[in-house]
DNA sequence: ACCTGAACACCGTTCAAGT
DNA sequence: ACCTGAACACCGTTCAAGT
C-alpha cells in the first residue's frame, strides 16, 4: 500500500526507491520523521557501525547529498535518533505505583532502552532538552512524579542527574563482554581483585551487571529519598 | 630539503623529528610508551578530535603506516591510552583514611580523570582487564582498601560496578553545558521540570553537577555499605 | 625488523547545475 | 525548494619495495 511517484505517466511497477530525476519532488520525500525512521531501521539491521550517510541516503532513495537540504550534519541525525528512543523510555509507572517503585521502574527501563543504544548516550551529554521534545517530556513525567509524591522541589533535579549518571554508565555496563575481570596471566600480581571476581562469578546466575545495578539503585533510589526527607515505602522489587 | 632546524631551544623537547630514509632504524623510534606518550600529547593540544593516526605519526616523526608495525589498529591505542590514563586515579587514601572517605576520594578523582578523557569511557567498557596492568592494579588498590575493612568479599565487585557506572556517567555529566536544561519554548509543556530546573540554578553557586555527584556518592557509598554490613563512619567529605 | 610511499576503500560534506 | 552527480578533504589501513 505504498504510494509510487506518480511523474511523467510512466510504466511505476516498482515500489518505492525509484529512479528519480534531479529537481524538486511533487510530494515532500525526506523529513525528520522518515530520516529517523531510515536510520533506526538500518541500526536494527547492521548496528550503529553500518549507520553512514550513504546508508541512510540508499535507504531512502535519494543521493547522500540531497540529505543535507534537511539536516545540518550526521550529528543532527543522531540528536533527532535521540529524542525518538528516548520516547520509548516506560514513565507510565507514576501514573500506578508507588513513587519509589515508579522511580525503579523508569531507571530500568531507561538502562534498557540506551544499553542497545550505547553510541548515543555521549550524545545526550551535549543535547540542549530544548530541541528534543520528547527527552523533556519524560524528564517532565519524573519531575511530576516525584513532586506529587511531596519531594521538595530543589531536590529533584540532582536526584534525576545522579540517577541519569548511573543509568548510563549501566548501560554500558550492560553490554561489556563478561569475561572483562578475568585477570589471566596478571593473576598473582591482583590476588584480592581475583578472589573477589571469582568470589562474584561463583554466586550470579549470569548476569553480574544485573546484581551491581539493582544494588546501585537501590542505595540511589533510598538514599537519594533519605536526603529529600523521605522515606521508601518498599524495598527493592525482585524480577 | 630541510636540515635539522630544531636544534637549539625549540619547544619540542623530544628526539628527533629528522627525516629517516626506509629501513630499519639504528635505534628503535617507536614504541608502546612513546606512542602512548605522543597521542597523549596530541590530545592535550588539540583535543580528541585531532587525534588521527596521520597526527600522530606525524609528531613521532614516521610515517603514518609505520605505526602499524607496533599497533594493530587506532583501537589499540586507545586501549593503551585507557590504561595510562587510567594510573592517574588516586588510590593512596585507602592507605590512610578511613574506608568510606578513601572510597570518596578515589571515585571523585576517578571521576575527574575521566571527565578530561570521556571519548575513553566507551573504550573502557570493553576493555579486558587482563590487556590492563594499571587499571587492574588500580581495582587490586579498592578491593584490598575494602577487604582490610571488612566488606564481605561477595559484595565486593558489584560494589565497585555500581560505582563505576556512576562515575562514568558523572564524567559525562561534568563536562555538559550547563544550559542543557533550558527548557526554551518549551517550558510551557513542561512546567514541573522547567520550575525544579529554576529551583536548582537559583541554589547552586554554579555547578549543578557538582551536588549531583556528591548526593549520588553519597548514597552509593551508604548504601552499597550497608548492603555488605557495614555502617560508615563518617559524613560526605565537604570540599 | 621496521621503515617509506603509493594506493585503497571508505567517510562526511559542499556545490554547481538542473527542474 | 530540493534533487543529482561530481568533487573535496579527509579517514584508517594495507602492501610492495627498500635497507
Amino acid at each position: 500500500m505504498k504510494t509510487g511517484a506518480m511523474e511523467g505517466g510512466g510504466h511505476m511497477t516498482q515500489d518505492e526507491p525509484q529512479r528519480r530525476s534531479a529537481g524538486r519532488p511533487v510530494k515532500e520525500v525526506l523529513s525528520q520523521a522518515r530520516i529517523t525512521a531510515a536510520a533506526l531501521a538500518i541500526i536494527k539491521t547492521g548496528g550503529y557501525g553500518t549507520l553512514t550517510m550513504s546508508a541512510l541516503a540508499k535507504r531512502l532513495g535519494v543521493a547522500p547529498s540531497a540529505l543535507y537540504n534537511h539536516v545540518d550534519s550526521k550529528q543532527e541525525v543522531l540528536r533527532w535518533l535521540q529524542d525518538h528512543v528516548m520516547s520509548s523510555v516506560d514513565t507510565s509507572g507514576f501514573a500506578e505505583l508507588p513513587w519509589d517503585q515508579a522511580l525503579r521502574g523508569w531507571a530500568r527501563s531507561y538502562r534498557d532502552v540506551f544499553a542497545r543504544h550505547t553510541p548515543l548516550i555521549p550524545v545526550i551529554a551535549v543535547l540542549q532538552v530544548s530541541g528534543a521534545p520528547r527527552t523533556l517530556a519524560m524528564y517532565e513525567a519524573v519531575t511530576e512524579g516525584l513532586v506529587r509524591a511531596g519531594w521538595p522541589a530543589a531536590q529533584i533535579v540532582p536526584a534525576i542527574v545522579a540517577l541519569e549518571s548511573f543509568i548510563y554508565g549501566s548501560a554500558y555496563d550492560a553490554v561489556a563482554p563478561q569475561e572483562i575481570f578475568d585477570t589471566g596471566a596478571l593473576a598473582e600480581d591482583s590476588p584480592h581483585f581475583t578472589a573477589a571476581v571469582q568470589e562474584q562469578a561463583g554466586r550470579a546466575d549470569g548476569r553480574a551487571a544485573e546484581s551491581a545495578f539493582e544494588a546501585g539503585l537501590d542505595a540511589l533510589v533510598t538514599g537519594l529519598a533519605g536526603r529529600a526527607g523521605l522515606r521508601v515505602e518498599s524495598g527493592p522489587t525482585q524480577l
